[in-house]
DNA sequence: TTGCATACATACAGCCTGTATGTTAATTCA
DNA sequence: TGAATTAACATACAGGCTGTATGTATGCAA
């Protein structure tokens, strides 16, 4: 007689399944269809689990999406310090840290995710809080170190990295879209060094 | 005896009435509580017409938002024209039309609409194009005279335009959030005349 | 083994969007 | 100037989506 095969398993082990099966599924329609215009009915249909696991698991849709977009983040992140290579000027620090930040941008949707529905979703504080959780300190950091070198002791540091950082976001967006890339790069360079001369 | 007093109107008038009082209204809730949380019933108790009117006028409530979008840039183009003064350097131009649109920008909930919720409703190429036709170019156009002044020919200035931008809109909504605005124009200064030198 | 907590599954209520249809008044045209 | 047409709504409806309430089975701890 063929016994009846309930599997067993772990709570555990249970939740990392479903929740990474909602994380896959809601990041690729995310990604692909944007926030609004995704339900948590498709959603669930893709993970092949309930609306009841994901209301389980998380509070609202958009709690669900922060997880995506915080899963996205640290991925960015990795995918960044994976290519970052020691320099030895801080501005040349900076540039290949932006060319990391331009190729990990490339994969399809994620920009949109990042750069457009994150910020209308989980606000600008919101997003903020994340990307400080991924390491997105690195550009005022090497801002003081190239500030440090150049003997520049009075520059606004903390508003030229939010400044600066919002134009590599954008610049990050046009490329996804069609933009040369080497000319967005070369007109952050030539900022960069405007600045610390 | 009482007449029955319908007071005749044109329908060209009819339709500028309601179509303005839906803008107003729509305006207002938009603002306050962004495009997702407000929902076309209550922009038409507001308004005090009723959603045939709103479906009429407009395809949808994505219709409806950019019309908004689209009075607000005029608004914001028209300020920042009201308070710019010519200036024989063109940074100092460029600056001066920065801090016009600083404060153009400080009108609550402006930012968020045109930062923040614009760019996901209606596209980042929507938003362009809105910003195309409120005379947006100035930026560009101020960058390249002071490139010519500067006899910086070799300049990526659609990149630039593009980059300085996004930290232009970037300081405007950080300056909302209680940003300190002197502190982010000087440092767009620094980084306009390190970018000219 | 017994009781509680976890991890769902199902059903439901409320709201919202867009469309279809009906009605009244303005406008056009013969 | 009267009839036909169109504009400007108003009302009703269908479908879908979100979040919650409730039910159930299984893991787990005492």
């Amino acid at each position: 007689m063929q016994e009846k095969v309930t599997l067993r398993r772990s709570n555990k082990a249970r939740s990392q399944d479903t929740t990474r099966k909602l994380l896959d599924a809601a990041r690729s329609l995310f990604v692909e269809k944007g926030y609004a215009e995704t339900g948590t009915p498709e959603i669930v249909k893709a993970a092949e689990v309930t609306r009841g696991a994901l209301y389980h698991h998380y509070t609202d849709k958009a709690d669900l999406f922060r997880a995506v977009v915080t899963h996205e983040a640290e991925a960015i992140a990795h995918e960044i310090n994976a290519t970052a290579l020691e320099a030895t000027d801080p501005i040349d620090g900076l540039i290949s840290g932006a060319r990391g930040y331009f190729t990990a941008m490339q994969v399809p949707g994620r920009a949109r995710l990042m750069l457009v529905d994150g910020p209308a979703v989980l606000g600008a504080d919101g997003m903020s809080e994340i990307d400080r959780k991924a390491g997105g300190e690195s550009l005022k950091e090497g801002l003081a170190a190239a500030a440090a070198m150049a003997n520049k002791t009075d520059l606004p540091l903390d508003e030229l990295s939010v400044v600066l950082s919002a134009g590599f976001d954008r610049a990050a967006l046009e490329i996804t879209q069609g933009g040369d890339a080497n000319r967005f790069i070369s007109s952050l360079e030539v900022l960069l060094r405007g600045l610390m001369r």
